[in-house]
DNA sequence: TCTCTGACTGCGT
DNA sequence: AACGCAGCCAGAG
């Protein structure tokens, strides 16, 4: 069976704090979606506001750092880049991963997507 | 307290 | 197929 279990999700009721520990669970070299993480916390409908929280997630700290550069939207595009360090950073980080990125565009989406809800229980 | 905006999405026109 | 609109929730003015 698959012994995938990972409950870093702390006992919250702070939508804010399981956004970024579901974010923290994204494997290196894999994206998710904002629709995807919102979905996986029972709130599908509430992308926006996994953004939101993203963007204030994004902290200096290499413990608690959330990999925020691996949360795109629907369509692999990156559409937080502009809320980093510089317009390239969020790129390069992924790059980093081996990840393409081109024209803000994560190349072979599909392939690099990490769906929450199907690692997780 | 009310209103507007936003790292989104899905549905209707 | 492209464009517009409404829903979701939290923060700022």
């Amino acid at each position: 069976m698959p012994g995938k279990q990972i409950n870093d999700i702390p006992a919250t009721n702070d939508f804010f704090e399981q956004v970024m520990a579901v974010t923290r669970m994204i494997p290196k070299g894999r994206v998710s979606t904002y629709g995807a993480i919102a979905a996986y916390l029972g709130a599908k409908r509430s992308a926006r506001v996994v953004g939101w929280a993203l963007n204030k997630a994004i902290a200096p700290r290499s413990e608690e750092a959330v990999p925020a550069h691996r949360v795109v939207n629907r369509n692999g595009l990156l559409s937080g880049k502009m809320h980093f360090a510089t317009a390239t950073q969020m790129e390069e980080l992924l790059a980093a991963e081996n990840i393409t990125v081109i024209d803000d565009q994560v190349v072979e989406f599909d392939e690099h997507f990490w769906d929450p809800a199907e690692h997780l229980l």
